[in-house]
DNA sequence: CCCGAACGTGCACGTTCAGGCACAAGCGTG
DNA sequence: CACGCTTGTGCCTGAACGTGCACGTTCGGG
């Protein structure tokens, strides 16, 4: 392994863990424990990571837009983002939802897909900008503030004109019976069109979410082809009783 | 095999693996160690590929990206957009250019505007995501990834179904006979829309941009309302000479 | 306060690099 | 055809680089 990609490897890890220990780098890069510390020693000269005792921690807090609700949950968010990306593998054009979770997935699609991406959240956009291949197709439409998502006609009707193999919601709530549902009515359209225009559809579920009711009807269950979620078993046996595909995170 | 048949095989590799082994290409090509390090030299000399001890690496994303312009000169962005704010005072419907000068003019629109922004990037839209009465529409389109702008026939589409009362653009090149001018034709064709969409017309030109020319053609002098620039008095009476009102930051 | 883990440094070894040189093949010119 | 020029290639040598090991030091939790 050459020296670069092994630093290289070492950011992408830092990326997407939030953190990395000295000790576990020198499993996974499979480098004495003197080249890790060399790697991080030099790293941090470079500015690109914060150097602390025993590993790394990233140099400025993880930036991006909504770093207040990023904050929350991060690594369930990731594991969810993280189980999700086998049920991409096959697909050519992609819808993505806005939501944390949803851009935890954008920054962890691999760097080798070459794929058409189409999203209504500027964060995710913007998480998509350093992807080398993936191609970013940004729905328009008025600014949803709180949940950083276009909304309205004009992001319906660009919807209506794809077909997508896969679209991915990070979910408001997840009900047995309800459905999927969101808190906002605008989102909810926008969300139905992405549902409709997919060939699958793919839930993003933190544990939370599951069992809960919102005002405003997104898809019906059977619409849904796969909920990717961290609930307990008790909730994945209603969802799998309901006939939808789980997979746990 | 020549020369250049080889070097392409290089090439090929580099972009399907992700990166080329010096040992290995040796091996590959039936050439000695020398010929392959002289061909990374001079590959790398290209620019083509990203020359590491061992072996080559995919060249780096071509510098001026986004996140490398923000921190290009920033007080000087933040005084011409300061100078650019009392020209949207009447104004109700905005246009928003993208550009980091564009995005620091997004952050210092004051809170008690209310006022309609349209703009064709996320990093604009994000920031003005947290101002309280600012309507904020975006254009959806094809992303351009180092620009950070959307583009394309959606984009220009959606500009033409609007008029705005001032459009601000963050210029690449201004010159007194050429006028506005970009270095993405794309990105050009995006502008020119909202010139024709908009009333006013107000560039932000650094000093380093004016009497530069660029390929693309954006707008003429005639179509600019206002320029506000920190450039020196030589630069400025050039342009009042042909008839624009200048701003000085 | 103590002890183990993490750290920095100096050193040795093998690998990789750059530049100089020689040789051969392709090329245009006289 | 002979000639010299250019280009591409391989080999050589000294220098630079990257890595692992050994040693003594510092850090931080119990």
């Amino acid at each position: 392994m050459l020296t670069e990609e092994r630093r290289r490897t070492i950011l992408e890890r830092l990326d997407q863990d939030g953190k990395v220990v000295a000790a576990e780098l020198v499993d996974l890069l499979d480098v004495s424990e003197d080249t890790v510390r060399r790697d991080l020693r030099e790293l941090s000269a470079q500015g690109l990571l914060h150097r602390v005792h025993g590993g790394a921690l990233p140099s400025p807090p993880p930036l991006g837009g909504f770093a207040e609700r990023l904050a929350l949950a991060p690594e369930r968010k990731a594991a969810l983002a993280e189980a999700a990306l086998p049920l991409l593998e096959g697909a050519d054009v992609i819808i993505l939802d806005g939501g944390t979770t949803a851009a935890e997935l954008a920054r962890r699609l691999p760097r080798e897909r070459a794929c058409t991406v189409l999203t209504n959240a500027p964060p995710v956009a913007i998480a998509l900008a350093s992807h080398p291949r993936a191609e970013v197709v940004l729905l328009g439409g008025r600014l949803l503030k709180r949940e950083q998502v276009t909304v309205g006609a004009a992001t319906v009707d660009a919807l209506r004109r794809v077909r997508a193999d896969v679209a991915v919601l990070g979910v408001c709530s997840l009900h047995p019976e309800a459905g999927v549902t969101a808190l906002e009515r605008e989102e909810a359209e926008v969300d139905r069109a992405m549902v409709d225009a997919a060939g699958e559809v793919v839930a993003l579920a933190t544990a939370d979410k599951l069992g809960t009711v919102s005002p405003w009807l997104v898809a019906d269950l059977a619409d849904v082809t796969h909920v990717v979620t961290d609930g307990d078993e008790a909730a994945i046996a209603q969802l799998e009783q309901a006939g939808v595909g789980v997979v746990r995170a």
